[in-house]
DNA sequence: TAATTATGACGAC
DNA sequence: TCGTCCTAATTAC
C-alpha cells in the first residue's frame, strides 16, 4: 500500500537485481497470461518509478507500467541485492542484511529481541530472502526457503532471473505499452520531485495549484498536480505547513504553495531511503523515539481521529473528503 | 466465519 | 456522489 516513496524503493530493487537480465514472466493467476508470455525472455532495459507508478523497459521496445493502487504490492524473493541508496529506518541496515532480512526497511522486525531469532544458531549465512516491498510488512528469511518460491495467494505477474522472484499481486494497473504509450502516461502525471528538473517541477507544481479553486487537500492528491502524494503525506504536509485543507488553490500565497512543493521535494528522499513516511522530524530526543515506537501513531495528524493534536491539544478532526478520510487539526491549521 | 479496513483511481450518473 | 475494481490482514461476532 504505496504512497510514492515505496515505488521509487522497488523501482531501486528491480534496477539492482532484474535489469540487463533475462526475465521469465509468468502470471500464475492466470489474469495477465497473455502480457506475460509477451514479456517472457526479454530482457529488462531499464525502469523509472514516476509518482505512483512504475514503468519497466524490456527489450523491443516493450513497457510494463504497474500501479499498485491501494493495496497492491511487490514481493521479492531469492538471492537480493540490496540498493545502496535505501537502508534501514534503525541504522542497522548492515547487521539485518547480513540475516538477509528486512529489506523493506521497516525496523518492527529485528527491534523485538525475543520475537526474531532467525539468526540465533549458526553464522549468520542467508542468503535466501523473501520480502515484500511495501511499508509496515516484514520479509523473512530461512536457509532452506524453496526455489522457485512457492505461489502464495493471487500473483498476477511473476518476474524471474535466474536467482531473484518478484511477484505482483493486488495491482489496480498492471498493462503493457509502446514507448509512445508510456511517455503518455508519464505526461499525465504531476512533477515528481525525483524525476526531471527541480526548478521546472516546482514551476509546474505552482502553476498547477495557484490556478485551481479546489480544496488544496484534493489538489496535492491529484496526480495531475503532482505526483506521488497520497492520504498520509496530504494529511502531513498539510498540518507541516500549518494549512486548512480547505483554502482553495488560488487563495493560497505563492511562497506559500512553493513552500509545499519544497517540503514534499524534502519528505520524498527521506521515505524512499528509510521505507517510512517519517514526517515528524520536528521532533527531537525521547518524544521522536516515543512517536517512532508505534507505526500505528507516528504522524502528526493521519489516523489520529479523536487524539489531541500533538502541539495544541485539540481532538483531530476526521472528515470525509472525496471519499478518502482527512485528518486534520482545526486550531494549528485554522 | 464474516465484516471491515487500507497509503488509489476510474467511470457512470 | 456513488459504485466498482484489485487483495490480504485485522477485527468483530
Amino acid at each position: 500500500m504505496p504512497e510514492g516513496h515505496s515505488v521509487h524503493r522497488i523501482a531501486r530493487q528491480f534496477d539492482r537485481n532484474f535489469i540487463g537480465k533475462a526475465l521469465s514472466a509468468s502470471s500464475p493467476q492466470g489474469r495477465f497470461a497473455e502480457g506475460a508470455e509477451l514479456l517472457d525472455g526479454r530482457e529488462a532495459i531499464s525502469v523509472q518509478a514516476v509518482g505512483k507508478q512504475m514503468f519497466l523497459e524490456t527489450e523491443g521496445d516493450l513497457w510494463l507500467r504497474v500501479h499498485l493502487g491501494l493495496y497492491g504490492a511487490w514481493d521479492f524473493a531469492g538471492e537480493i541485492l540490496l540498493d545502496p541508496t535505501i537502508a534501514s529506518a534503525n541504522g542497522r541496515m548492515g547487521q539485518t542484511n547480513q540475516r538477509g532480512t528486512d529489506l523493506d526497511g521497516d525496523e518492527s522486525i529485528m527491534d523485538d529481541d525475543g520475537e526474531n531469532s532467525l539468526s540465533s544458531i549458526g553464522a549468520p549465512r542467508r542468503s535466501r530472502v523473501h520480502v515484500r516491498m511495501s511499508e509496515d510488512t516484514r520479509g523473512l528469511a530461512e536457509d532452506d526457503l524453496e526455489w522457485p518460491p512457492p505461489v502464495v495467494g493471487q500473483v498476477r505477474l511473476r518476474l524471474m532471473t535466474d536467482i531473484t522472484a518478484a511477484d505482483l499481486r493486488g495491482p489496480t494497473a498492471c498493462v503493457l505499452q509502446t514507448p509512445d504509450e508510456m511517455l503518455a502516461s508519464v505526461a499525465k502525471l504531476g512533477p515528481d520531485p525525483l524525476v526531471g528538473d527541480p526548478a521546472e517541477n516546482e514551476e509546474r507544481f505552482v502553476r498547477a495549484v495557484r490556478k485551481r479553486g479546489t480544496a488544496i487537500a484534493l489538489l496535492l492528491m491529484d496526480q495531475a498536480v503532482v505526483s506521488g502524494i497520497g492520504n498520509v503525506y496530504r494529511a502531513e504536509m498539510l498540518f507541516r505547513a500549518r494549512l486548512n485543507p480547505h483554502i482553495k488553490g488560488k487563495d493560497i500565497p505563492e511562497d506559500i504553495v512553493r513552500q509545499l512543493w519544497v517540503d514534499w521535494a524534502y519528505l520524498l528522499p527521506i521515505g524512499v531511503e528509510t521505507g517510512q513516511m517519517m514526517t515528524m522530524d520536528g521532533l527531537t530526543g525521547a518524544d521522536y523515539r516515543a512517536a517512532m515506537a508505534r507505526r500505528d501513531d507516528r504522524h502528526w495528524v493521519y489516523h489520529r481521529a479523536g487524539l489531541p493534536c500533538r502541539l495544541c491539544g485539540t481532538e483531530i478532526v476526521l472528515e470525509e473528503l472525496g471519499a478518502r478520510k482527512l485528518y486534520w487539526c482545526p486550531r494549528c491549521q485554522a
